[in-house]
RNA sequence: GCGUCACUAGCUCAGUUGGAUAGAGCAACGGCCUUCUAAGCCGUAGGUCUGGGGUUCGAAUCCCUAGUGACGCGCCA
C-alpha cells in the first residue's frame, strides 16, 4: 500500500532542511476534525529555525510544494499544512491492500516468532471463578492474538492459584465439616462454602489457621493424605473452569500453576542466599528494598514455607530457562502492584538482565453496587450465570427479530458472550467499575452486538451480490464522505494494532471495531448498495467487504466472534 | 504515616503521549422501515475537563498543591 505518511514525510523534507525526514515523520498527525484532510503538519516548530510566524511557514511550504497527484488538496491554515488525499487513490490504496491481505490485513512479522508469554486468568482452585476473574482473562485473551498476529510466538499460561495456604485451609475444612457426595453435587459451590465456612469458624478460633498452615506445609513435604485431597479438589474445580473458558473461546497452551514450581523453589533459594540479597528477621527470610524505596519482601516463613512472591520469582526463572522469552507478561490487578514491582526487582538483584522483559499489565477491579466482590464473604457472582443469562437474552431477541435464523443456538452463544466480552474490553483496563446486570444485558450503542449486527448486516449484502467484484473496481464511485470516512478509518487499523500492543491495551481494538462500524452505517444507510449501475455498485460492494474482513479481524483480535447472521 | 492509581456532559467512557472548534454511547426530546437485517440511521439538548497555582507560542494532557474516591504497605494470594 502507498505510504501517504511517508511521502508527505518526504515532500516536506524537501521544503524543511532543519528537520530530518523521520522526524518530520513523527510530528505529522492526523487532524481533530476530518473536514479538514487526512494528514496534517503542524509548524510551530519551525518558527526558530525560519525566523518567521508558523502561519506564514504554512503558507510558503503550501506554496512551495503546489500540487501533488495523490492529494485533492494541500492547504494551510493557520499554522497546520492539511493534507487531503485525493479520494479515489485513497480508495484504491486502502481496498485493494485489504482485498489482497485478507484476514493478514494488519498482521506482521516484528515478533520473528521469539518467544512471548501472557500470563492471564490465573483463577484459583476451589474457589469461585467469578465476574471479576473476565478482566484477566479477556485481556490476556486479547493480547494473546494480538501479539501473535504481530509475528510473536505467544504463549498462554493459566499460573493457577492451586497453592499456598489456603489449600491448608481447605483440607482442614473438608475433614472437619466437608462431605464427598455434597460436593460432587456441584463441585465449586460446595467447596466455596466450606471455604466460607472455615473463615467465619476461624474468627473464634485462631489454632484453626495454625492448623491450616501445618496442613500446608505437610502438603508442601508430600504427605499423602494432603496430596490426594488437594488433587482431587483441582481436577473437580478444573472441570467447571473449563466449561467456562470453553464458552469464552480461550485456550491456555499450558497450566503450570504455583503448585508446578513448589520443586523449583529450593534451587532459587539458594541461589538468593549465595548471591547475599538476603537476609534474616524475625526468623523469615527477607529482601530489603529500602534502597529501592519499597518495602522488604518476604520471601520465606519463619516455618521454612514458601509464599507467594517466591513462587512468582521461581516461575520466572523457569520460563525464562524454558521458553527463552522476549516479553514475559502479566495481567493482573492493579492491587498487586507493589507485588510485582518487588519481585521484579529482585531478579535484577540477582543480576538477570531480562527483569526488563517482564512487564505486569494491571486492570482496575470489578465490584458489586454492594462492595468488592469476596469468595471468602459469599460476595461473588459467577461468570457462568452471568454468560448464560446473557445468551439467554440473546436468544429471545433472536425469537422476536430473526425468527427464521437457522444456527439460533450457536449465534446466541456468540453474541450473548460477546456482548459480556466486549463490555469488558471496551474501557481503558485500568478503569474500577461496578457490575450491573442492566449495562451487561444491553445490546444497544456501543455494545459487542451492534458491531457484530454491522458484521453480519455487511454479509447479508455481499450473500446478496450478484457481480463479481474483485477486480476492475472504478474507485472514483467512492467519492462521497460516507465512504471516504469508512475508507480513512480502514487505512488505519494496522497502526491501531501495533498501538495497542505498545501499551498492552485491547480496548484501542474494540473502540476501533466500534468507530469503523459507527461510520459503515452512516455509510449504508446514506448509500444503497445493490443499485443498478454495475460500476457504482462494484466499487461500493468492495468498500463492504473490506469493512466486513477488518470489523472480523478485529472482533476476532479481542476474542469475539463475528456471525455471518444474527 | 508512607506509597500507587483514578477524577472529562445527568450516567458510563474516548481523547492519537503538548496542538486546530473537547468527542461517543446510555438516559431525555423530535424525526426515519412497501427498497440491501430498525440490535440501525439522522437531529435537538447537555462542558468552569475536581479547585488553585506554575511551565510555554499553545495544557484535559507535563510539574507543584489542595480535595474526593479506590487500592497497597512481614509470615494470605
Amino acid at each position: 500500500m502507498i505510504d501517504f505518511k511517508m511521502t508527505i514525510a518526504e515532500l516536506l523534507n524537501e521544503k524543511i532542511e532543519a528537520m530530518t525526514v523521520e522526524e518530520i515523520y513523527d510530528t505529522i498527525e492526523y487532524p481533530k476534525h476530518e473536514d479538514m484532510g487526512d494528514y496534517a503538519f503542524p509548524c510551530f516548530r519551525l518558527a526558530k529555525a525560519f525566523r518567521k510566524a508558523p502561519n506564514m511557514i504554512a503558507a510558503d511550504i503550501v506554496e512551495a510544494i503546489g500540487s501533488h497527484a495523490y492529494f485533492e488538496t494541500i492547504e494551510s491554515v493557520a499554522a497546520y499544512i492539511n493534507f487531503k488525499i485525493d479520494k479515489a487513490v485513497f480508495a484504491k490504496a486502502v481496498l485493494e491492500e485489504i482485498s489482497e491481505k485478507g484476514d493478514q490485513y494488519g498482521a506482521t512479522d516484528i515478533g520473528e516468532n521469539k518467544n512471548l508469554i501472557v500470563e492471564f486468568s490465573s483463577v484459583n482452585i476451589a474457589k469461585a471463578f467469578h465476574m471479576g476473574h473476565i478482566r484477566s482473562t479477556m485481556i490476556g485473551n486479547a493480547l494473546y492474538k494480538i501479539f501473535g498476529f504481530l509475528g510473536f510466538n505467544a504463549i498462554s499460561i493459566n499460573h493457577l492459584g492451586d497453592y499456598g495456604t489456603q489449600f491448608g485451609k481447605m483440607i482442614v475444612a473438608y475433614k472437619k465439616w466437608g462431605d464427598k457426595d455434597v460436593i460432587l453435587k456441584d463441585p465449586v459451590r460446595e467447596l466455596v462454602k466450606l471455604y466460607v465456612k472455615f473463615h467465619e469458624e476461624a474468627e473464634n478460633d485462631p489454632v484453626l489457621d495454625d492448623t491450616a498452615r501445618e496442613w500446608f506445609t505437610k502438603l508442601e513435604n508430600g504427605d499423602q493424605e494432603a496430596y490426594e485431597l488437594w488433587a482431587w479438589m483441582k481436577e473437580l474445580s478444573l472441570v467447571e473452569f473449563d466449561r467456562v473458558y470453553d464458552m469464552l473461546g480461550v485456550h491456555f497452551d499450558s497450566y503450570a500453576g504455583e503448585s508446578f514450581y513448589s520443586d523449583k523453589i529450593p534451587a532459587v533459594l539458594e541461589e538468593m542466599r549465595n548471591k547475599n540479597i538476603m537476609k534474616k528477621s524475625e526468623g523469615a527470610e527477607i529482601v530489603d528494598l529500602e534502597p529501592h524505596n519499597m518495602p522488604p519482601a518476604l520471601i520465606t516463613k519463619k516455618d521454612g514455607s514458601s509464599l507467594y512472591i517466591t513462587r512468582d520469582i521461581a516461575a520466572a526463572m523457569y520460563r525464562k530457562s524454558h521458553y527463552d522469552f522476549v516479553k514475559n507478561i502479566y495481567v493482573v490487578g492493579a492491587p498487586q502492584q507493589l507485588h510485582f514491582k518487588q519481585w521484579m526487582k529482585i531478579i535484577e538483584l540477582m543480576g538477570h538482565e531480562w527483569a526488563k522483559d517482564c512487564v505486569h499489565v494491571e486492570f482496575g477491579t470489578v465490584s458489586l453496587e454492594e462492595g468488592s466482590m469476596s469468595t471468602r464473604k459469599g460476595r461473588v457472582i459467577y461468570l457462568e450465570e452471568v454468560l448464560l443469562k446473557a445468551v439467554e437474552s440473546t436468544k429471545a431477541i433472536i425469537e422476536e427479530k430473526n425468527p427464521n435464523l437457522e444456527n439460533k443456538d450457536e449465534v446466541a452463544k456468540q453474541v450473548g458472550v460477546g456482548a459480556v466480552v466486549y463490555q469488558e474490553l471496551s474501557n481503558n483496563r485500568i478503569k474500577d467499575y461496578t457490575f450491573s446486570w442492566e449495562s451487561t444485558l444491553s445490546f444497544e450503542g456501543e455494545t459487542g452486538p451492534y458491531v457484530m449486527y454491522t458484521h453480519a448486516r455487511a454479509c447479508s449484502v455481499l450473500r446478496k451480490a450478484d457481480v463479481e467484484f474483485s477486480a476492475g473496481i472504478e474507485y472514483k464511485h467512492l467519492g462521497d464522505d460516507a465512504s471516504k470516512d469508512v475508507i480513512r478509518l480502514l487505512s488505519k487499523f494496522p497502526e491501531v494494532v501495533l498501538e495497542s500492543a505498545r501499551k498492552y491495551e485491547p480496548a484501542m481494538v474494540t473502540r476501533y471495531v466500534t468507530n469503523l462500524a459507527q461510520r459503515f452505517n452512516r455509510f449504508y444507510h446514506d448509500n444503497p448498495i445493490l443499485v443498478d449501475d454495475v460500476e457504482v455498485k462494484k466499487a461500493r460492494l468492495a468498500l463492504v467487504d473490506a469493512t466486513r474482513q477488518t470489523i472480523k479481524t478485529g472482533l476476532n483480535l479481542v476474542g469475539l466472534a463475528a456471525p455471518e447472521r444474527m
